[in-house]
DNA sequence: GCTAAGTCTGAAACTTGTTCTAGATTAGCG
DNA sequence: CGCTAATCTAGAACAAGTTTCAGACTTAGC
């Protein structure tokens, strides 16, 4: 039911769980103040209290770090969401409803919401796993909203153009190309998407 | 008619207008071989002949230079295309073409299409007239394919989307985490849209 | 408690993007 | 031609991500 994050992870220790919460804690609260820049690695490990090569061996790179930082506010999101699901009539419309209330989150640490967003379209193969990971959690909360529990091949068609314009739409708001209406407009015409792949007739199931 | 590039630049000697080609070049070329990574600096400063120094004055920093090579190679398919337009049908089908050919491309030189479109979206505020004269080229070949004069704001909506979906498509296949017809498959599905805000009855007044 | 293996620390070193400087070259002009 | 301002060159210097290493500390097994 629940999304499993790490596949190996092999069973830290207390306090290498907590190096690692401190770590995380660290990279998000530098990212809030001043975005992908101001995580600079050396600040990070003094933040929280770890070696510098400590740090590359918890995250093996700033990219990493930031993708990992935004795994995890993403399951707070997730959390979030599922104790208020979205209340719209129709699927598109939920949808929308909850990007939306994502969008306004990342407007409230716009800083935190650069570095996340950017290190995640920046990151190369070698983030693959982590990166992948992210999105499937994205598509998690994107199929909550829909209420499907078993989506057809068009559908997660559809799911996957929403993510792409989300990612998207953001970066060009981050970098001030795109004003907050225009990523609402942008959100809302992709959701029309979910329309067309909705088959007549079969609502969702969801008690 | 034709998208004017560059807004005030101060009118460039014959042997400069040289040295801004070389340069370019030399980016393609290096970024060709290795994608981002391997457009250093220094590499590109020394194949193209001029000093460090001499490049940074004429792109402040790696991510002007390879989106001005975007830029470039934008201006090239826009060229090659109002030479042989697409053919499909209906606006949908010939979007759709336009993208896969585009995307043939880019398949045929995966590092540069690597080092174009990580630096397009990595690019922050300081390059965002650069960014946006290569989505205002974008539009127009999309708008193109489409047969659009003038469209309304609901088509231009369509038409972000697109460009979005198309970025980060990219993007997830730069990465190896979308095969070619995945990404073939999201094109198709995000063109979709262009019936949903095709006025009927109002086909294109191209001839 | 003792030891071997693994982990963490502190610090230096290396890489590549970026900036700076002093002197040479070039362009435009009288 | 000779002057002046702008441009270009070579190279050092700086910044931040990443790597490396010797020695101190933890952990697990005995």
């Amino acid at each position: 039911m629940t999304a499993d994050a790490r596949p190996a992870a092999p069973a830290l220790t207390e306090r290498q769980e907590a190096r690692r919460r401190r770590i995380l804690h660290a990279s998000a609260q530098l990212a809030s103040r001043g975005g992908f820049e101001a995580v600079q690695m050396r600040e990070v490990a003094e933040a929280a209290g770890v070696a510098l090569g400590t740090l590359y061996r918890y995250f093996p790179s700033k990219i990493h770090l930031l993708v990992a930082t935004m795994q995890d506010q993403l399951q707070h999101l997730h959390t979030t969401l599922r104790k208020r699901p979205p209340a719209g009539e129709d699927a598109a419309q939920r949808v929308a409803e909850t990007l939306m209330r994502a969008f306004r989150a990342l407007q409230r640490e716009p800083h935190l919401a650069d570095a996340m967003v950017r290190a995640l379209t920046f990151a190369d193969r070698s983030v693959s796993p982590e990166v992948d990971t992210v999105s499937r959690l994205t598509t998690a909360i994107i199929l909550d909203a829909m209420g499907l529990e078993h989506p057809t091949p068009e559908q997660l068609s559809a799911v996957r153009v929403i993510e792409h314009t989300w990612h998207s739409a953001l970066i060009t708001w981050l970098s001030g190309r795109a004003s907050i209406a225009q990523v609402k407009i942008d959100i809302e015409t992709v959701c029309r998407l979910i329309d067309l792949t909705a088959e007549p007739g079969r609502e969702t199931g969801r008690g």
